[in-house]
RNA sequence: GCGCCCGUAGCUCAGUGGAUAGAGCAUCUGACUUCGGAUCAGAGGGUCGGGGGUUCGAGUCCCUCCGGGCGCACCA
């Protein structure tokens, strides 16, 4: 293929050194012209300044030697030493049809790579039923889904697999709820957001205690006038309060005070009632003397805390008991939920192959904790304790893992004792039930067993890195295979402007919000510019561009980058922005259009293989060398002999960038980083719209230099169509 | 305390050891009786957080300091 030429010239450069006498390196790069070099097409080659030194010359006149060394050959134009360099200007005309040629022919599978024999389940978007999806799980969705796109573009079988979080502590706290405060109370429609709302209440309820000391705390912490309000209080009680000085002591620490460690737990209303005398007097700002209004205002569920926990504890037992109303209650709830989940992943153009369910891998996860207690691996302090893995420790009794890992376990603190570096898992709680690390080493054996899966890939928060790092190596000490290809691939946080999300602040960003802003704005652009559509059309179109915009704006910024929402950002549809690439798309859908009208422009194109209905980058898509090898140039090439002698800048420039797609695919495949697609496209469209701006294609000086840019024109149409569909955007043929 | 991540234009980000550090947003100025103005052209805006080091060459690699975020036992 065309892309061939460049490991070509690598080694025509290294014959040269050798002509000269040098000692050439075993690889030499080869990097596309950029910069100053804009609108030429080539590669500049940096050799000659790592052999200056051993040619005892200077690397310009080095180039200069080696570039006279040089065969030639018909790809190539013209080859120049400048600076030291050694610049490779290709021969555009037959790149160029080149180029074509290899999209024309493969259409929507232009940019994938070939069959790689390698399984990879890729695991992403792991809501939880019974609670709401935020802009956190936006960004996981989008980012988990075009790795998919990606990872199958470049030539791997992937199995996307979602793992709906549908039991634990937050299903038991919003069922509890709902039996104890709101019992067939349902609505209509949009349930599984009014279940989030019995969720956030259950919680409340549930952590009130907890809230009131956290909130409690932090005031004595960061204001001395609360510090003085309370501790006068404490200090009178501390005369017939032996819990007294608990609180004095623990109340300004770092750690959270426990409430284990005090018996009478009223004591600390009394301090509660001394800070809520010395607010109104205090600088404290607004956020937090809400909470305290809000939690005061409730200090009717004070004393009731500690019985709608045990009310908990026996819903858990019923759990476990499978008691057959608590089962049918979980899966009419836990129904609403899915419900939700399936229109936003349908909103979002997420597709999963595989689900998983928490509650099915929660008994084998219990068996499996079970033989770890049996080999010796996890201790079992039940009941009084946790079932809990120490890593570091473990990883030390195993002769393979130690020395594996001998670097890390070596590892001294500065006062000479070893680091803990994995520090310890708990596995199932002091009542037995299962917590999500024996859970998730129960999915990684199904995962691998039963899916033959050769790399497992988790796109989980980056909050959650040790966590994983934890389960990995205790899959390792269990002894699964391929545990060397297990990824975690970790991403920044999405918060809002005003600092980081808490439900506490009610500063939560939901996706329905999200999605409904963008979807009215998208509307009232369309309304202005298109207003000729009909309301389907318009709704249509506003949905492509809106979600588009929603993917890109999550997909545009690195993995390890914090997003910060701001809606004026995510909503302006100018500039870096999908819509701009789908502008673009739709630009030359319509100029397509309108040579084939004035018969100017037989388009040569097959999209015989779209029409098939596959996804292009489906599993299902063999390789074959024989669909994937453009016919050679003016052999009977179809579409493959424009006359593309005479280049402009522009032109050169759309060229070069289409042609890279297939290598940019590979990258973003490797790196696992839809961001690289994300900037190509945007420069390929930007690359577009100069050229459109610039040369006429329709009105050309001729008719054969109007079928050469309608080629290019189509070339680039159906690249921004592959991009976009890679990242999961749609590319509207008009907007 | 230990560990991970971030710091590049007013703001949001590219730049994966090479030539004069690039985009978008925002600000200002302009765009042909010709293919869609969600576009295009131009202007201003930078000690790449500070300091050392490695290298022919450092925004990029190493060390160190500063500033910010996150994580570290019964949440997921």
């Amino acid at each position: 293929m065309y892309n061939d030429i460049r490991s070509e010239l690598a080694s025509d450069i290294i014959t040269a050194i050798s002509a000269i006498g040098l000692n050439a390196p075993e690889n030499i790069e080869l990097k596309p012209l950029s910069g100053q070099f804009a609108g030429k097409w080539g590669y500049a080659c940096s050799v000659s300044f790592q052999l200056a030194k051993q040619a005892a010359t200077n690397p310009a006149q080095l180039a200069e030697r080696i570039v006279a060394a040089l065969p030639t050959r018909r790809e190539v134009a013209r080859v120049e030493a400048m600076n030291g360099y050694i610049n490779v200007y290709l021969n555009t005309s037959w790149f160029a049809n080149q180029v074509i040629a290899a999209v024309d022919n493969e259409g929507d599978y232009y940019g994938n790579g070939p069959t790689r024999n390698e399984r990879i389940m890729v695991e992403f978007s792991q809501p939880n039923t019974h609670k709401a999806f935020h802009v956190g799980h936006l960004r996981n969705a989008c980012l988990g889904s075009s790795v998919v796109n990606i990872l199958r573009a470049s030539g791997f079988e992937v199995i996307g697999a979602n793992y709906i979080g549908d039991m634990g502590a937050h299903v038991i706290k919003s069922l509890w709820c709902y039996l104890r405060f709101h019992k067939d109370e349902e609505p209509p429609h949009q349930r599984g957001i009014w279940l989030n709302r019995v969720y956030v209440e259950g919680n409340a309820r549930t952590e009130y205690k907890n809230e009131v000391l956290a909130l409690s705390q932090r005031l004595v912490r960061d204001h001395a006038g609360a510090k003085a309000a309370a501790f006068d209080y404490l200090q009178e009680a501390s005369a017939h309060h032996p819990d007294a000085s608990y609180l004095i002591s623990s109340l300004p620490s770092k750690d959270r005070p426990d409430y284990g460690a005090f018996a009478d737990h009223d004591l600390l209303l009394g301090a509660w009632a001394r800070l809520g005398e010395w607010l109104p007097t205090s600088d404290v700002d607004t956020e937090d003397r809400a909470e305290y209004a809000r939690l005061d205002a409730h200090m009717d569920w004070w004393p009731q805390v500690d019985g709608w926990k045990a009310e908990q504890a026996a819903l858990w037992r019923q759990w476990e008991a499978r008691d057959p109303d608590l089962i049918a209650l979980w899966q009419r709830t836990k129904a609403w939920s899915m419900e939700e989940f399936y229109r936003i992943y349908q909103q979002l153009n997420v597709q999963f192959d595989q689900w998983f369910f928490e509650s099915e891998v929660e008994v084998e996860g219990v068996t499996l904790t079970e033989e770890l207690i049996k080999r010796g691996i996890a201790t079992d302090e039940r009941p009084t304790g946790t079932v809990f893995v120490k890593i570091d420790e473990q990883l030390r009794k195993n002769p393979e893992l130690a020395a594996k890992y001998a670097r890390q376990l070596n590892a001294k603190n500065p006062d000479g004792s070893p680091k803990e570096v994995w520090r310890t898992i708990v596995l199932l709680r002091s009542d037995g039930t299962s917590l999500y690390g024996s859970k998730d080493i129960a999915l990684a054996r199904v995962k691998l067993a039963d899916f033959h899966a050769d790399r497992l890939v988790y796109c989980v928060d980056v909050r959650q890195s040790l966590y994983f790092e934890q389960v990995f190596k205790l899959i390792e000490l269990l002894g699964f295979p391929n545990v060397d290809r297990f990824t975690h691939l970790g991403y920044e946080m999405v918060t809002m402007k005003g600092g980081a999300m808490s439900s506490r602040k009610g500063n939560v960003l939901f996706y329905e919000d999200i999605a409904a802003g963008a979807v009215d704005k998208a509307l009232s652009i369309i309304n202005e510019k298109n207003p000729e559509l009909d309301d389907i059309a318009k709704r249509d179109i506003a949905e492509q561009v809106a979600f588009g915009a929603l993917r890109f704006e999550m997909l545009n910024k690195d993995l390890n980058k914090v997003i910060v929402f701001d809606w004026d950002t995510a909503l302006n549809f100018e500039g870096q922005s999908a819509p701009y690439i789908q502008y673009a798309h739709a630009r030359a859908c319509r100029v397509l259009e309108k040579a084939a009208q004035g018969e100017r422009f037989a388009p040569t194109y097959s999209t015989a293989v779209a029409a098939q209905g596959e996804q292009p980058f489906a599993p299902t898509y063999s390789t074959g060398e024989t669909n994937l090898t453009p016919p050679p140039v003016g052999e009977a090439g179809r579409g493959s002999d424009y006359d593309f002698t005479i280049l402009t800048g522009e032109e050169t420039a759309l060229l070069e960038l289409i042609g890279r797609y297939p290598d940019e695919i590979a990258k973003a495949a490797e790196l696992y980083r839809p961001v690289n697609i994300c900037i190509y496209l945007f420069d390929l469209a930007d690359a577009f719209n100069n050229f459109y701006h610039n040369c006429p294609i329709i009105k050309a000086e001729t008719p054969a230099l109007t079928q050469a840019r309608l080629a290019l024109t189509h070339a680039a149409k159906q690249t921004l169509r592959n991009g976009l569909t890679v990242l999961g955007i749609a590319a509207p043929e008009s907007m």
